[in-house]
DNA sequence: GAATATTAGTTAGCATAGCAAACTAATGTC
DNA sequence: GACATTAGTTTGCTATGCTAACTAATATTC
């Protein structure tokens, strides 16, 4: 009993503080293209998913809408996404991405796999699926713990 | 050619995005303590490493002595560390965490494992393992991908 | 030992990103 | 037609990142 247990814990500090230094470390890249993390995430999304309204990409995001509304914004004025008045419902907009965000991305992963190269190279092929198949994991464990958002009440600030 | 170089493309890219999905959930958790993501992690290194200066800190963090001065005023306006200037060297200071900081990382801790465990039991204790093993694999590996940021002549903000 | 260089930390000023609350405009409902 | 709901925006706050320029203390150099 709290034998082993200490290892979750341990395992979420570790996994925050490596998200939080992988980030700040990719976001150079990013700033080299001129484009924030945010703006740079969402776009991927509008690349990979498609066409999809504010509210969805923020949604996909993880973000509430003000927030993606001003990333969006970056975005138009940096011509990497256009947005529309979607045909059935005027007041929904339909993001697009640009072919000069097309581009972009396809850039800002180049510059991110040379910056990880070095570093992926030095492992073996085994650790490299290793990282891989973390990803995933994550990819596939995160939207069941975000449950917690979306049910609470909106905790109103309690201050 | 181009086969399955696209492998370490995809794996960067992944983890890309894992990792800000990451954050952005963990963020709620750190807001619910009345601190962001970036005191929650200087803290962290304040407990675990010990004591140490300003530029140490800066430096574990992987941020400019500016950006971390003002992380600390906020850590030290909430009585979470106090600065004490150095007895050898006037100029420097040590940062040292208080009981109460001490405990709120704790919290902290409980909490993000909280949030983490309803996931990381749904996964065999083999994907734990792995997990942590990952995390471990980041830690080691992005020191080197710094390099270029230190290396650099400082691009000096070309606009 | 005084002039100068270096180093630690801060301040000022800018940009991005997060949020909630309140607003506008379009769509649905009764 | 009056009211409710929904999509996005605006406003205003906080936190984090940066560079450039400053202060104060220590090291170097002559």
């Amino acid at each position: 009993m709290g034998m082993r247990f200490h290892g979750t814990e341990a395992v979420a500090d570790r996994l925050h503080s490596a998200a939080i230094r992988l980030l700040r470390t990719l976001r150079l890249q990013d700033a080299a293209m001129g484009i924030g993390p945010a703006q740079a995430s969402a776009l991927s999304v509008l690349v990979f998913a498609g066409p999809m309204s504010l509210k969805q990409l923020a949604r996909a995001e993880q973000v509430r809408p003000p927030t993606m509304s001003r990333v969006v914004r970056g975005l138009e004025r940096a011509k990497l996404v256009e947005r529309r008045t979607a045909a059935d419902d005027r007041r929904r907009i339909t993001l697009v991405t640009t072919k000069k965000g097309c581009t972009l991305l396809q850039e800002g992963r180049r510059r991110r796999v040379a910056l990880l190269a070095a570093g992926l190279r030095a492992l073996s092929p085994k650790q490299h699926q290793q990282l891989g198949r973390t990803a995933e994991l994550l990819h596939a464990l995160l939207p069941k713990l975000e449950i917690s958002r979306e049910a609470s009440p909106r905790p109103s600030r309690s201050k």
